[in-house]
Order: structure tokens, then sequence, then C-alpha cells
DNA sequence: AGTATAAATCGTCAGTTGACGACTTGTTGG
DNA sequence: CCAACAAGTCGTCAACTGACGATTTATACT
């Protein structure tokens, strides 16, 4: 009854499998057959602090996996506990979602990009390759890309406020620091200011969503790709400006 | 697997034969009580080709919102029939949903595209303007983009290769103009190349993606974007191509 | 009109799925 | 060692959902 009780059957793939990894088959928890150095090796009953950060950690993995839509068993499932246990540490499953919202989309996001992008002492093009290294690390990630569609799909209006506006102070920070080193002047309308930069940070994110929604095959390195979008954005930055209205000095 | 349900005439022979009274009646149900006789505005029964063709199309819209896990009844019931009536025209769920794939996400592609972007006649920016109307129009819809990324995310693999098929070859032709017009040699590495078209391609998708999709606010006017990320690709083409490995000749 | 055909509906079944009351059991402090 | 608290499980309900046999009925053709 227990134990995988996922059959063969599920047509829309939920499938919950390759979750084992539990072997909680008593045994108890002392004397460890293995140290697995850590502190809590591996506890019948967590805190409730720990199985709440258990559970929010599961289940970004898991709805980035099989959907918002996904069942709550499947989750229970993959977190080792019973079905039930969710319902002790959220009230409903939109609660949970929200919460896995919360964690796992607008936390990552850094204000250190802010400061690192602005630092005039280092050639634009190097901070641009260094910011995207770690916002590739960090947030076009195959959980956080596919959690924000679903998200935006199911039209949660969830938090698209807080991550629309950090990006937006992002773009206009490329935007400052690519004029200023270009002594460009650049058009006074904010959202065509914006459009000019989503010419990089959307190519990039394109090519975020290539890799992992539509899984397409990706030969090149993705340092080479950020090389490219970056030497494509620098080098037609002034034409696009010009296209945008602005009066090159 | 696309056969009839029972004994119905087997469609496929005609494709695209009747074409007549193909009047949508949309969702208003306002037309005349029961027509009964002399009087064609609207049909209590329709033909197995109008009405397979009929929830060929509700269906696309209705998954395109609600996503693939929707239910049939919703369906039947924006269709105007009962639950049961799906099932005489599709064996399944599923298989209702690779039809829907094939005629509303393979379906609009144009091979018309081909032979305009190639015409040398007319200077290449324009050339990718009028590309990015029609496709703007044609596959940027919100039907298009959020089927395509319900799609993907389900993994179905419905067709990911005839449509990535497709777009490669659209990236290989412009980058072929664009190369020939700026005099520029083109790196050997098809993947290299590719990886440099979708800065422009990419990009338009990605804000394509934004306003369908994440729904964010979108006050610049869709052919001036469309124009910058244009004037942003060639300006930049040089630059890329030689970040990509490629000597300019 | 009368009848054959098939377009369309009704009713229902079996498996899901979010939610929760009631019960069990591991852990802690005395 | 043991009682009390709470972490955790069992079983179940009601609504949902894909699927389909049985039945009704609009339409075309005598």
């Amino acid at each position: 009854m227990h134990d995988t009780p996922d059959s063969e059957a599920s047509d829309q793939g939920y499938a919950v499998k390759a979750q084992s990894t539990k072997l909680r088959t008593g045994a108890g928890k002392k004397s460890g057959t293995k140290p697995a150095k850590r502190a809590k090796p591996e506890q019948v009953r967590m805190s409730p602090q720990d199985r709440r950060r258990q559970i929010l950690d599961e289940a970004a993995d898991f709805f980035s996996q099989f959907g918002l839509t996904a069942q709550t068993r499947g989750l229970a499932a993959a977190c080792g506990i019973s079905q039930r246990l969710l319902y002790r540490y959220f009230p409903t499953k939109e609660a949970l979602l929200d919460e896995v919202y919360k964690s796992a989309i607008a936390g990552p996001f850094k204000a250190v990009w802010f400061a690192e992008l602005a630092d005039r002492s280092i050639p634009l093009e190097s901070r641009l390759i260094i910011f995207y290294r770690d916002y590739f690390a960090t947030i076009f990630t195959s959980r956080w890309l596919r959690l924000f569609m679903y998200a935006s799909l199911a039209d949660i209006g969830m938090a698209p406020n807080y991550t629309s506006t950090v990006v937006i102070q992002l773009l206009e920070t490329i935007m400052a620091e690519a004029a200023h080193e270009q002594s460009i002047k650049l058009p006074a309308d904010k959202d065509l200011l914006h459009e000019i930069a989503w010419t990089l940070h959307g190519a990039l994110s394109h090519y975020a969503i290539r890799r992992h929604l539509y899984r397409f095959d990706q030969p090149v390195p993705e340092d080479t790709v950020v090389a490219i979008h970056i030497a494509q954005f620098l080098g037609g930055f002034r034409a696009a400006v010009a296209a945008a209205g602005g009066k090159p000095v």
C-alpha cells in the first residue's frame, strides 16, 4: 500500500520516482552505521523549524518538476512523510505554494549585484560577465525558471511585483553603466531605456529558458554564450540607443 | 495515433475540403432558439469535420488559458457540447492534446518566411522588420506561446523537433543574410552561429514572453521594440561574430 | 410521413485529490 | 521510569476527473 504507491499508470507523468533514499526502516538513530558527519544525522522526528524548512525545500523541487498542480501526496512521498503532516505546517496547498514562491523565487536575489555592476574600477564587459555568471548560478536555474514559469502561467500573481521591480533596477543599472562607458546620452523615457537593456537581459533569459524549459541541446559552453551576448550588446549599444530615439553624444 | 472513434468518416482524407459555413459562432448563444427547418444560421448538429475543427480550435484556446491539466468537462462546456462527445472525436485526452499541438503550434509556421528573408532586393533591416511583424502576429501570440510553454514544461516532447528545426532554419537564414550584407565571414561551427542569431531571436522571444506570459506592462509599441532589437542586432553583429571566434573580413 | 443513420446526451464507474478528525508514538523533563 | 506534550500516521470523506456503455434524437433520403 505504501511504498511507492504511484502505479505506472499515471498518464500525466506525475510519477514520483526515485524518491527512495529514505531507508527509514527502524534501525534506531544511534550508533549509526554511518557517521555521515552531519550534526543532525537522521532524526525520526524533526523540530518544526527543520521540518518546515525541509518541506519548503522539497516542495520547490517537486513543484518545479511537476507543476503547481502536482499532488500533495506526491510531495509528501518525496519528503518521506505522510500527506497529513503537510497540513500541520501549512493550512492549505495554496498557502504552501505561496511560501515556496517567497523562499525559492523572491529569496535568491542578491543586493550585492547592484554594487558590483556599478564598480567602475573594472571594465563593464568584465562586470557583466561576472554578474551573469552569478546570475546563472542563482536565478537561471532549472528550479527557479520552472517555478517562475508555472507561477506566471497560473497567473497567481504571486509576487510578480517584487521580481520585476528588482529586475528593472538591474536593467537601469546596466544601462547607466553602458551609457557612461560609451559616453552616450540615454533617452529620457524609462520604458524605452528598459527595452534597450532587455536586448541583453531578455536574450540571456531566453537562453536559460531554452536550456531548462525547452531542453534544447546546448553544445556551446555557457561562458561562451554569455560572452557573445555581452559583446553583441555592447557592440550594438549605440545603434540601439539611436533606434530608440536617443542622441549619441 | 489519430484514429477515429467508432466508424465515423475518417476525415484524414478531407483535410481542407469543406471550408464552407466556417462561420465561427464564437460563444454567443443569442441566435435563434430552435431553427428547425431551412434555417442555416445555427446547425444543431454539425458535420464531423466542422465539429472536429471547432473542438480543436476551442481546445487550443482553452488549454492555452488553463493549462494542459484543465478538465475535459470544462472544454466541453466551452464548446457547448457534452463531455461525452469529445470522446467520439478523440480516443483520449492525450490524443486530443496531440492534435491541438499539431494544428495550433506546428501548423502556423509559414514557408514564405524563408523566401522573404532571403530577398536581397530589400535591405536586411527592412526584411527583418517585415518578418517579425508577421511572426508576432502568427507565432508570438498569447495562445501559441502559452500552449508551447505548457507543452515544454510538461515535457511531453510533443513535437519539439519540428518547431526547433524550423526555428533553426530561420536563424541560419538570418545569419547568412546578415553576414552577406556586412561582408563578414561566419564561424564554421553551426552551434556558435545559431547562438549569435539567438541574440536577436531570443531577445524578441523573451519580449513576447514578457507580454503574454509574465504580463508585464508593455508601454513601448511593439514596432518600436522590434526596431530597437533589430538595430541592436545589426549594430553589434560584427562584435558578436568576433566574440564567437569568427574572423571579420 | 417513415425509416435508417449517426450526431449527441445521460448516467455512471473507478481512480484521484485536497482536506481533516481521531488515533499512535517518539521525545523530554522530573 | 513515566506522564505529558506534540510530532507524526491512519483512515476516510466529498468533490473531481477521464473514460465509456446505453440511449435519445436531429437529419437525410426515400
